[in-house]
DNA sequence: TCGGAAATGTTTTTT
DNA sequence: ACATTTCCGA
């Protein structure tokens, strides 16, 4: 048991403690993960059977990484007999076994937010609600609040402060449309994200017999982020952990960061109550910033009222000042970040891995994706719209979702007219009376479609429609799941129409669907899983990829392994960087407008800045414009206060003097000002360039970061022809080489030069200038 | 029924 | 600025 020697003394304590309520207090970068993977090793070293022990954690992908580091220390494959994941992905591995005692097919469908409001949405309107008033989002968030607080529809009819509240917010009908959302849910066979808590937790409460099971399982409980965890996990967690009470948690109040989803600090507070003898430790050693930073950060969290006080400290060296600056506007400021990180590059031989960029609002992303491209760093964006809630993506899955539980309405009503089969909305509405008036499911009403009286040719689409679910379905039973959503694909017509269309993002576009049937093929080929829960049917792969995190996702081909990673602070949330840029330190965006005149919400975004500057490890940069594009217009902005709270001798500030010009950002050419908006206009282009030159190819594809030319104007696409020379912003030159179509629908072949190849462009979309021919 | 044009809303944060 | 939704003519 070597590796228990690497420990520190309260680490070593919190491993060997193994029996009885358990509590860590973690700060930031005092090895909790290393604490808790040594843990489970070592309980499975004294002979605790892996599958007695559940751990949850906060993403899939920290869980992964966790079983590999405990398979390093022990050298065996017990790791993969954990319960291990996030509360989501392993309770709905249990609700799927479980199913039939709460009435749901085995392969319920899991709505993610969009299919959920798009539930919703149509019941606002089948109850006639103005939907301007009864906004989907807002209506959502109610009934998202209540079942995070294991509150169900007729209660939240009763509770008389909730009426109340919606009495005074004008919208008293959500208790009417809390109640049709979840019968529809139910009827659909589908369940949405706060569904799996609320569910897992009746289960456990009706059915004392399973509930026994479980606890008896579960000899060893851990919970890794316990300050983010609701009221709905805090009861499952108390209700399984009550037999053997060996329940360790693992929290730092500082990192509170989820209270809109529910998640209370109170659980922290509350579970030194709930059990007679909680052994508490506080891990307070930090091993991962400079001296520099965590002084930051220890000043900046003093600011906030509500703390359990703790002391952190580092033995690491002092460091660098951590630098503040200042730009013109939101593209000055991506073009500042992306000269630093040139710069660091070429002093300091970092690589692009070492790089994050954390922002408080996805829509920042842009800015910093530009100036990015421009300097021809690879960069990969997390989180925002990620692969699973593309529209070609989700088209896939809803027919994969029909053919394993057609009672999911909300599915086959986003497949039955695509691709178009003359299936229209007046149809579907007959279709739906037809249903409600009998009593049966839409899928049920379909089946029956004789009966509705609808004639011709939508009657044969229809007929044709069923017979394809209906024989791919049979098929499910004797072929692998990849070759039914292969030929499904090809047989409902949607592949085919994918692969019809040759532009550049149609051509993305069939890539991604590719991509989806591998993911399949992989998932239902690789049995990774032991035990009861482990299934690798289509019907377990569906569940378990709505659950997936953006970040979850592994960073696979060799190409986007070395790239400055962008995310939210949410999202960066239990990561590391050496080099961390923490941008659009504004008000009104950080802190949130939102938040401004509420005590608590602001506090809980003084920790999110805790939570942003405590990610790095070597050097930290701070940067806010003075003028930012919202909605198409340039707004000024003021410093956020959090600025204002850094503690001044560790930081090097560097803000803008006058109005729209003044002193140069930390380190960068002063020709940055040169330029209005930041589009690299000619004034400010030489000294960058110069960089570029010399650090051309830095583990880039040539072929997908042309840089284009200084003068590039787009030119009219009716007066492209065929035989011109031409040039993309991203495929560089090229020859047209045929023409089709005309006006809006004018489509070019063109060959384009360094090894990109052909590619077939609709002119309307893609930019290109006519350099030869005209 | 369907496609393009016009109007409208969008920005917290995530499972 | 951009994406989504609604409107309108064929």
């Amino acid at each position: 048991m070597n590796y228990i020697q690497e420990l520190n003394e309260q680490q070593k304590e919190a491993v060997l403690h193994i029996d009885g309520p358990l509590m860590i207090i973690a700060g930031a970068g005092s090895g909790k993960t290393k604490v808790l993977t040594t843990r489970i090793a070592y309980l499975l070293e004294r002979g605790v059977d892996a599958f007695q022990i559940l751990a949850l954690t906060f993403t899939n992908k920290a869980a992964a990484e966790m079983k590999e580091r405990i398979t390093k220390i022990l050298k065996n494959n017990e790791a993969k007999n954990l319960y291990m994941g996030t509360f989501h992905s392993v309770f709905a591995k249990i609700l799927r076994f479980e199913a039939d005692h709460l009435g749901y097919p085995k392969n319920f469908t899991i709505y993610d937010t969009d299919d959920a409001k798009s539930v919703l949405k149509q019941i606002i309107k089948a109850q006639g609600f103005d939907e301007k008033l009864y906004k989907v989002g807002f209506v959502y968030n109610r009934i998202s609040t209540a079942k995070n607080n294991l509150i169900g529809p007729a209660e939240y009819a009763q509770d008389k402060d909730i009426q109340i509240e919606d009495a005074r917010n004008n919208r008293p009908g959500i208790a009417g449309l809390y109640r049709d959302y979840v019968n529809q849910c139910y009827k659909n066979g589908a369940m949405d994200f706060d569904d799996i808590l609320m569910n897992m937790y009746i289960l456990l409460r009706k059915f004392p017999e399973v509930l026994a099971k479980y606890q008896h399982r579960f000899k060893y409980m851990m919970i890794d982020e316990y300050q983010d965890t609701n009221l709905a996990q805090y009861h499952i967690v108390k209700l399984l952990a009550a037999v053997h009470e060996n329940i360790c948690v693992v929290g730092d109040d500082a990192q509170s960061i989820y209270s809109f989803r529910g998640a209370s600090m109170q659980n922290i507070f509350q579970y030194q109550k709930d059990y007679s003898d909680v052994h508490i430790i506080k891990l307070e050693q930090n091993y991962r910033s400079t001296k520099t930073i965590l002084d930051a950060a220890n000043h900046i969290i003093n600011n906030n009222k509500n703390q359990i006080q703790k002391n952190l400290w580092t033995d690491n060296e002092t460091g660098e000042k951590i630098k503040v600056s200042q730009s013109f506007s939101d593209n000055d400021e991506g073009k500042s970040v992306a000269d630093f990180i040139i710069e660091q590059k070429l002093r300091n031989h970092y690589s692009n891995s070492d790089f994050a960029i954390l922002y408080r609002t996805n829509a920042q992303s842009r800015s910093f994706e530009e100036s990015l491209r421009r300097l021809n760093i690879n960069y990969k964006i997390y989180g925002g719209m990620s692969f699973y809630q593309r529209k070609e993506i989700k088209d896939y899955v809803a027919y994969l979702r029909v053919l394993v539980n057609t009672q999911d309405e909300e599915s086959v009503k986003r497949i039955i007219n695509l691709p178009a089969r003359g299936i229209g909305n007046t149809t579907l509405n007959r279709i739906s009376l037809f249903a409600n008036e009998n009593n049966i499911s839409f899928w049920d009403a379909l089946m029956r479609i004789a009966e509705v009286g609808i004639k011709g040719a939508t009657y044969t689409a229809i007929e044709n429609f069923t017979l394809l679910i209906r024989t791919f379905q049979s098929e499910l039973n004797i072929k692998n799941a990849y070759d039914v959503a292969m030929n499904l694909g090809k047989q409902s017509g949607l592949l085919p129409e994918l692969h019809a269309d040759k532009t550049v993002e149609g051509l993305a576009r069939f890539e991604n669907v590719e991509t989806l049937l591998n993911s399949i093929k992989e998932f239902t080929e690789t049995p990774d899983e032991e035990g009861e829960l482990a299934d690798k049917s289509l019907g377990s792969y569906l569940q378990q990829i709505t659950l997936l995190t953006d970040a979850d996702r592994e960073d696979d081909d060799e190409a986007t392994k070395d790239v400055v990673k962008l995310m939210t602070i949410h999202a960066a949330k239990g990561l590391e960087f050496p080099c961390v840029f923490v941008v659009g330190l504004e008000e009104n965006i950080f802190p949130s407008a939102m938040s401004l005149y509420d005590r608590d919400d602001l506090e809980e975004e003084r920790r999110l800045f805790y939570v942003a500057v405590t990610r790095a490890k070597k050097k930290l940069w701070i940067t806010l414009a003075k003028n930012r594009y919202r909605f198409g217009t340039l707004v000024n902005n003021e410093p956020s206060r959090f600025v204002e709270e850094l503690p001044s001798q560790m930081i090097e500030k560097n803000m803008l003097a006058a109005p729209n010009y003044g002193g140069s950002s930390v380190g960068s050419p002063p020709s940055l000002w040169g330029s209005k908006d930041g589009a690299f206009g000619n004034k400010a282009k030489q000294p960058q360039d110069k960089i570029i030159a010399q650090k051309k190819v830095v583990g880039v594809n040539a072929a997908s970061t042309h840089q284009p030319s200084e003068n590039f104007v787009a030119t009219n696409p009716v007066n492209i022809q065929m035989g011109m020379r031409v040039e993309h912003q991203r495929f560089g030159f090229g020859k047209v080489v045929n023409v089709e179509g005309n006006a809006a629908d004018k489509k070019a072949k063109i060959i384009f030069e360094n090894g990109v190849g052909e590619k077939m462009m609709m002119l309307n979309f893609a930019k290109l200038m006519v350099v030869e021919g005209n």
